[in-house]
DNA sequence: GCGCTGACGCGAT
DNA sequence: CATCGCGCCAGCG
């Protein structure tokens, strides 16, 4: 029983990464109260099925999309993450240079701490 | 049980 | 920036 539970407290996490934002595999880890185990996180991600779940948003620490630069996956997941409005450049997502503007306030990860 | 394999991460070199 | 080493861990021969 414990093993579903903690993939569900991953899917979770990774539900609550606000449109057009992402994170990393260790951020959910921890977020999940799982710290250290990014791996885990990727394992879970890659058995569940995309029933709405946004895992596009979820990077290395680096940025970089986790897939083989070019593969089906790799560039569907770029594709979704353009669709949010994020730059992925180089299988990277580059931070978002907008100006603060009310999209912004209300969508931006941490709109809370920017201000 | 043992080694290998990942949608990983981080500090050191 | 590129590599290495090590930590982490659930499957699958």
């Amino acid at each position: 029983m414990g093993k579903n539970c903690i993939n569900q407290e991953i899917i979770d996490a990774i539900r609550r990464i606000p449109y057009g934002s992402v994170s990393s595999y260790g951020e959910v880890a921890a977020l999940a109260g799982l710290p250290g185990r990014a791996r885990l996180v990727a394992r879970v991600l890659s058995k569940s099925e995309d029933d709405g779940l946004p895992w596009h948003r979820v990077l290395r620490s680096s940025g970089q999309i986790a897939f083989p630069p070019g593969s089906e996956r790799f560039l569907e997941q770029a594709r979704r993450l353009r669709s949010e409005g994020l730059e992925v450049k180089q299988g990277r997502v580059k931070r978002d240079k907008k100006p603060l503007d009310l999209d912004a306030l209300l969508w931006a990860p941490d709109a809370r701490n920017r201000l």
